[in-house]
DNA sequence: ACAAAGTGTTTTTTT
DNA sequence: AACACTTTGT
C-alpha cells in the first residue's frame, strides 16, 4: 500500500450504509457488555482520556467506541476515524479488531502507527513545503546512532555563540527524541545565530542532515517535524486532514513523545474529537524520549474527560490483588480492578523461588513446565520467561532444558542473521516461502494455507482484480508445489543445506517480480537481508531433523515458550509466567529512577492470568532492590528455596 | 607486555 | 551497578 493511499482512503468507493442504528439502541456486538465507565467514555462525544490498566481491554474499548461512532452515524459517512499506535502490530490489531465487529464499517476505519501516517503527509505534501524547507533532492531515512549524536554535539558546543556556547551540552540520549522532537519548524529557517541553545542545537541539526547540498536524511523525529510543518503552512490541508478524520484515536499514550505530542495538538487540538487510552502506572519508556505526565498533558491541553477503566479481564482475583500493591506504590490513588477472569482452581497464584545459580534454575523450571503440560491441556505457548534485560544470556541454559523435554524456545529479539527473529516470521517474503514448503511437504488439509499464498501470489503479480490472471496464478501455483514436492522428497533435511533450499524456493518463484513486489511494499524490509535470514535460520533448523514438517516447525516455533524482556512483554498474556531474576544486577537501573523501574515490575508482573512465578539467587537483597522484596512480602508471596 | 584508566552498553519503535 | 571492550601509560 503507498503513503497516498493510506492518507486518504481511495481503495475502493466506500458504499454508504443504508440503516443507522439509533444511539439509544447500540449494542456492543462480539462481547458481553462493557462496565459503566467504558460506557460513559464510548458516548463521551468530546475528547477523552480513557485510564485503563493491565487487561482493562483497552483495544477492544477502541473496537467498540469505533463501532459506536460509526454504526449510530455520529462518525458520518463519507468521513472517517484515524486511529493512531506505536507499533505496526498494534495498528494492525486494531483494525482487524475493527474489521471483525464491524466490516460494513471498516473501510472508514483507519488504523496506522504514528510515523507511517507523518511519513505518509511529508511523501505527498512535500512540494508544498515552505520554500525554505523545501527537498530537492528527496529523502534517505537513517538513524543516527548515540555515536553521531555525541559528536555532533561536540562540534556545536565548539561552534556555537559564546554566550550559548555552555548550554549546548545536550544528553546525547535525548537530543533528538526531546531537543530536535520539541522544535517546531520555522517557516523560514532563522538567520541569527542569538537565540536561545535549543534552537540553535535544533536548527544546526536540520542544517547537517537536511539543509544541505544532495540528499537530506532523515530519522523519523524529523519526518514528524516536518509534517507538522506542512499542516501548520499549509491550512487546506489542515482543513482536508480533520475533514477526513474528525475523530482521532491515540492507544498507549503514556508512550506519547514531545513531538508526537506537538503534532497532535497542531494537528487535532481544534474541532477533532480525540480519545486516548493508556496507563501512566506502565510508562516505561522514559528513557526512549516518552513525555513524564503525556496523559495529564493531553487532559489539561486538550480539555478531555477522564475515564477510569476498572475492570480486568485478564488476571485472577488474587493476580489482580498483587498488581494493586504495586499499583498503588505508583499511584496512591489507583482504585484496586475487579477481575473479570475465571481463577482457575489449584494454582497457586503467586510465588518466589530462590535458587543456587543459573543452571539450577533452569533445570527447575524445565521440568516443572514439562511435568505442568503432561498433566494440563497447556501448551508450550503458555508460558513465557520474562526479565528485565539480556534474556540471551537466559537463553541456551533454558534451550537446552526444554528440549531435554521436547519443548522449543523461542526468542523474537535473537538476532538471525541481520535482523531479529522476529523480524524474520513476520516478513511476508518468509511467511510466503514456509508457506510454499508446507504446501509441498504436506498437500492436504491445509485450505487456509493455501488461500493465502495464492492472496500473496496475486498481489506479487498484480492480479488482485483480474479473474484469469487469478487463475493462472492459481495453476502456477499447484505446479510449483508438485515441483516442490518432488525435491523435498529427493532431498531429505539431514542431506540438504540450507542454502540449496533456498536457492531451489527462489528458482521456482518469480524472484524478480518478488523482488519488486516487497521493495514496493515494504521498503524498510531489504529483501536479500531477510532472505539470507532465511538461510540461516533454516540451517540451523535443519540440524539434526529428518522431516521437512519438524523443520518447519522448528523454523516457526509457532508453539514454545517465550523468552522476552518485559519491555517487550508489554501488551501481551500468558497463563504462567516466570519473572526471572529479581535481583541488583538486572535491576541496575531502579536506584536512578525508582519510578520506571517500578513501572518495568508492573508491566511484567501483570502479563500473568493465572501463575506468576517469581525467581531469584540468593544474593543479598539490600540497596534499591529491596523496595520489590518489600512489595513482594506486602502482597504476601511466599517465598521457597528450590536449591 | 601488562595494568590502569576510560568508554560503551544495558530497556526499542517507526517506512 | 556490572560487565565487555578499547585506549593509554609505564
Amino acid at each position: 500500500m503507498s503513503a497516498s493511499d493510506r492518507l486518504v482512503p481511495t481503495r475502493r468507493p466506500t458504499l454508504r450504509p443504508t440503516t443507522l442504528i439509533p444511539v439509544e439502541d447500540w449494542r456492543p456486538a462480539g462481547i458481553e457488555d462493557l462496565e459503566p465507565a467504558a460506557w460513559q467514555a464510548l458516548r463521551d462525544t468530546g475528547n477523552v482520556a480513557v485510564v485503563a490498566g493491565p487487561g482493562a481491554g483497552k483495544t477492544e474499548f477502541l473496537a467498540q467506541r469505533a463501532a459506536y461512532l460509526l454504526q449510530t452515524g455520529l462518525c458520518p459517512w463519507p468521513q472517517h476515524i484515524l486511529a493512531i499506535s506505536f507499533k505496526r502490530d498494534a495498528a494492525a490489531n486494531l483494525g482487524r479488531r475493527v474489521a471483525a465487529r464491524v466490516p460494513e464499517h471498516a473501510s472508514r476505519f483507519a488504523s496506522m502507527t504514528f510515523d507511517a501516517f507523518t511519513k505518509g503527509l511529508v511523501d505527498r505534501f512535500a512540494p508544498a513545503l515552505p520554500p525554505d524547507w523545501r527537498m530537492s533532492h528527496g529523502y534517505d531515512i537513517r538513524m543516527a546512532p548515540d555515536s553521531e549524536v555525541r559528536a555532533f554535539l561536540n562540534t556545536v558546543a565548539f561552534s556555537a555563540p559564546q554566550a550559548l556556547a555552555r548550554q549546548v551540552g545536550f544528553q546525547p540520549g535525548r537530543f533528538v527524541s526531546d531537543i530536535v522532537g520539541g522544535w517546531s519548524l520555522p517557516e523560514s529557517v532563522p538567520t541569527d545565530d542569538a537565540v536561545d541553545a535549543v534552537s540553535y542545537a535544533a536548527r544546526e541539526w536540520w542544517r547537517a542532515r537536511y539543509l544541505r547540498p544532495g540528499k537530506a536524511e532523515v530519522d523519523f523525529v524529523m519526518l514528524n517535524r516536518l509534517a507538522e510543518l506542512l499542516v501548520r503552512a499549509v491550512p487546506r490541508l489542515r482543513r482536508a486532514l480533520r475533514m477526513t478524520y474528525p475523530i482521532v484515536f491515540v492507544d498507549e499514550f503514556q508512550d506519547t513523545t514531545s513531538a508526537q505530542f506537538s503534532f497532535l495538538a497542531s494537528v487535532f487540538g481544534e474541532e477533532a474529537a480525540v480519545t486516548t487510552v493508556g496507563d501512566s502506572k506502565q510508562r516505561i519508556m522514559g528513557w526512549a524520549g516518552a513525555v513524564p505526565e503525556a496523559v495529564q498533558r493531553f487532559t489539561s491541553t486538550f480539555q478531555a474527560t477522564a475515564y477510569w477503566l476498572a475492570w480486568n479481564f485478564r488476571s485472577s482475583d488474587a493476580l489482580v490483588e498483587l498488581q494493586h500493591v504495586i499499583a498503588s506504590k505508583l499511584d496512591p490513588t489507583t482504585v484496586r480492578a475487579t477481575s473479570k477472569a475465571t481463577a482457575e482452581d489449584g494454582h497457586e497464584p503467586a510465588v518466589l523461588w530462590t535458587f543456587s545459580g543459573g543452571d539450577r534454575e533452569a533445570r527447575f523450571i524445565a521440568d516443572w513446565i514439562a511435568r505442568d503440560i503432561a498433566g494440563s491441556d497447556r501448551m508450550p505457548a503458555d508460558f513465557a520467561l520474562i526479565a528485565r534485560q539480556k534474556v540471551k544470556d537466559f537463553e541456551p541454559l533454558f534451550r537446552a532444558r526444554l528440549a531435554a523435554h521436547g519443548i522449543r524456545v523461542r526468542n523474537d529479539d535473537a538476532r538471525v542473521g541481520k535482523i531479529t527473529l522476529q523480524d524474520l516470521l513476520k516478513s511476508d517474503t518468509t511467511r510466503l516461502f514456509v508457506g510454499l514448503l508446507r504446501l509441498a511437504h504436506q498437500p492436504r488439509g491445509l485450505a487456509a494455507l493455501w488461500q493465502e499464498v495464492s492472496a500473496t501470489l496475486e498481489r506479487v503479480h498484480g492480479a488482485a482484480d483480474d479473474e484469469t490472471a487469478q487463475q493462472r496464478v492459481g495453476e502456477d501455483l499447484s505446479d510449483l508445489t508438485t515441483r516442490l514436492r518432488a525435491w523435498l522428497q529427493a532431498h531429505p533435511p539431514s542431506t540438504t543445506s540450507a542454502a540449496d533450499a533456498v536457492r531451489k524456493v527462489l528458482d521456482l518463484v518469480d524472484s524478480a517480480a518478488l523482488r519488486r513486489y516487497m521493495k514496493a511494499t515494504a521498503p524498510g524490509e531489504e529483501f536479500d537481508l531477510v532472505t539470507g535470514a532465511f538461510e540461516a535460520r533454516l540451517e540451523t533448523v535443519l540440524d539434526g531433523a529428518d522431516d521437512w514438517g519438524v523443520v518447519l516447525d522448528e523454523f516457526e516455533s509457532a508453539d514454545a515458550v517465550v523468552l522476552l524482556t518485559t519491555h517487550r512483554s508489554k501488551g501481551l498474556e500468558y497463563h504462567t509466567v516466570f519473572f526471572l531474576g529479581i535481583h541488583g544486577r538486572q535491576w541496575w537501573a531502579l536506584g536512578s529512577d525508582p519510578r520506571e523501574g517500578t513501572s518495568t515490575f508492573f508491566v511484567g508482573l501483570s502479563r500473568a492470568a493465572q501463575r506468576l512465578v517469581f525467581t531469584t539467587d540468593r544474593s543479598e537483597r539490600t540497596g534499591p532492590i529491596a523496595a520489590f522484596f518489600a512489595m513482594l512480602t506486602e502482597a504476601g508471596v511466599p517465598e521457597v528455596d528450590q536449591g
